[in-house]
DNA sequence: ACCTGAAATGAGAATGATTGCCATTTTAAA
DNA sequence: TTTAAAATGGCAATCATTCTCATTTCAGGT
């Protein structure tokens, strides 16, 4: 685990690439220059990112890579692979890194998905519904997924 | 609108079927027998459907017939159109049909989704929290989305 | 610093869900 | 019925994603 952070909105850069280097070594695999500018990359979007929106970021990511490494990061639990109703997946910094339990807003329009949280109260009464609803249909609760779907600023 | 159905759970196929054909008036389009099928398919799944099944419920349905038949009832707005987090997208009859608003369980292992409801004063919460949210981020909220990810009965 | 085998890389080919195309069939309305 | 427009279905094309493999980089022992 991170040392204890006080009240800091975010992980410091240098703590998330402790973390990284981390969980990449519980699953065998190295801590690359490549995989390290995606993690860079991921840092900077205000939200999930595209295949695309990553290659513009940074141009000497190529492609193939790009993708294998999301892969690789996404199984030693660096990245969550985000599924919007576009064609493109997009990943962003797992929760369990930036330390923020969020949801996502997603412009129907547009594509583009921006963060937001929910307050502790409403939260945990999702929380404890969804338990109810799995237990009822024999599921074995392990996350949940909740997007607000709407036009961005731009698309209104 | 349907007429009004007292406090019967499901509307019956027959008026699922009306207002389906109203809806494609709506937009021009013909209710055709390949698309009565389709909405048949649907119906009778226990939840949203991927192309393959919706094959293997019905083998005379061609396959490209199906794909465009679910993007126009999608315009029409008599399917809704699921992405998961496999690689098939799924479809169901949209909620203004069924008279039911209502989430998913998608098991992670296997792919399948089972539907459940959230308790009315849960979901009101719900809707005002996401409202707010949306405010803040200068959203137009439209609809919204929860899902419990987990594993099902068959695959713990 | 130098080997050396294993892991990672990157360019392009292959895969596969989805969409587009178009000749044929069906439909609705005159 | 005739007829023009819409729908169909088989198949080709598209395109995000995955696979392949020859080359490069890495870690750890020397």
């Amino acid at each position: 685990m991170a040392p204890a952070a006080g009240n800091v909105a975010h992980m410091s850069e240098a703590v998330i690439d402790d973390e990284v280097a981390v969980l990449l070594d519980a699953v065998d695999q190295r801590y690359t220059t490549g995989r390290r500018r995606l993690v860079a990359a991921l840092q900077e979007g205000v939200g999930p990112l595209t295949i695309n929106e990553i290659s513009a970021t940074d141009e000497n990511l190529p492609q193939s890579s790009i993708y294998r490494n999301l892969a690789v990061l996404e199984e030693a639990g660096v990245v969550t692979r985000i599924v919007t109703n576009d064609d493109f997946a997009r990943y962003e910094l797992a929760e369990k890194l930036t330390a923020h339990h969020h949801h996502h807003l997603i412009c129907t329009a547009c594509g583009i998905v921006v963060d937001f949280e929910l307050d502790g109260r409403v939260e945990r009464t999702l929380d404890q519904a969804l338990a109810g609803a799995a237990k009822e249909a024999g599921f074995t609760p392990m996350d949940h997924r909740l997007d607000l779907l709407g036009l961005c600023r731009d698309c209104q």
